[in-house]
DNA sequence: TTGCGTGCAAAGGTTTTGCATGGCA
DNA sequence: TGCCATGCAAAACCTTTGCACGCAA
């Protein structure tokens, strides 16, 4: 980090604090500024859009839209392999976004790049459907 | 079709027609906007986006964002009955819709919903990645 | 001191809403 | 005639850009 005359600052800190600390969650820009507005570390929105764009570039962080969502998510990338294991679920009736790690997901999206030639990208797919407590309370 | 007292109106048939002869491409609702006004039709985007919403509640239209651009993508999709049984497979670079049948998706979407609860309609689902000729165009 | 970082304000773009008018049935 | 549909204008958002000032090194 802080390659090629690049000054480190709290607010650079700050963002990529929060990042890490949901870096099984995905973030909107303004989650960022409400969470440290909060702290009462106040961040300009202009600011936060330019160190992700920094982070984007660098491959810290992964950039993805939802279906559904107006704004732009934002995720720490860790290199971990599970990563590419976590999909996400979204209830069409509660609005809950599920994120889940599954290894068959896994093996589903390596039969579907052995036998279609497709390469599914996990992070931009989102599986709708009924969560559990829906299904429950619909049954009723 | 026109359920629960809706009227047939033109800018309705022109925008569904206009969805229909580019079922194999995705279409931002400034194409459609463009579209229409070079064919002397004008029609207000307010319109255009209010019948999308409509269509989209219907199962008429997919909506799609696509990462790179900043609006959304709207394709017309097939209502056939089959469309429940297969998934969708949409490539991001070329923006062609794939239709798969496999025995896989089925499994997978069985244990997604004795495991974790969650029932996956596949007619919703997407998913999002990259097609094997955009694949082998890359690798050159 | 130097030059990048910051944040306000403003601009640019997409989508939604309010409201008066138009048009289908 | 009774509603829904339409479209303009304006609002609501999200994101980017310009510019003066702040701050790290």
């Amino acid at each position: 980090m802080n390659r090629n005359g690049s000054y480190k600052t709290k607010q650079q800190s700050a963002i990529l604090g929060f990042l890490m600390e949901n870096k099984d969650n995905h973030v909107t820009v303004n989650d960022i500024s409400d969470y440290l507005e909060q702290e009462g570390n106040h961040v300009g929105v202009t600011t936060i859009y330019r160190h992700l764009d920094k982070l984007l570039e660098q491959g810290l962080v992964r950039k993805y839209t939802v279906d559904g969502t107006t704004s732009a998510c934002f995720q720490y990338a860790n290199t971990g392999e599970e990563c590419h294991r976590h999909f996400h679920l979204k209830c069409e009736k509660c609005g809950k976004l599920i994120h889940l790690t599954c290894s068959h997901i896994n093996e589903m999206c390596g039969h579907i790049f052995d036998e279609h030639g497709f390469r599914v990208d996990l992070y931009r797919t989102v599986f709708y459907g009924i969560c559990r407590e829906c299904s429950e309370r619909e049954e009723k």
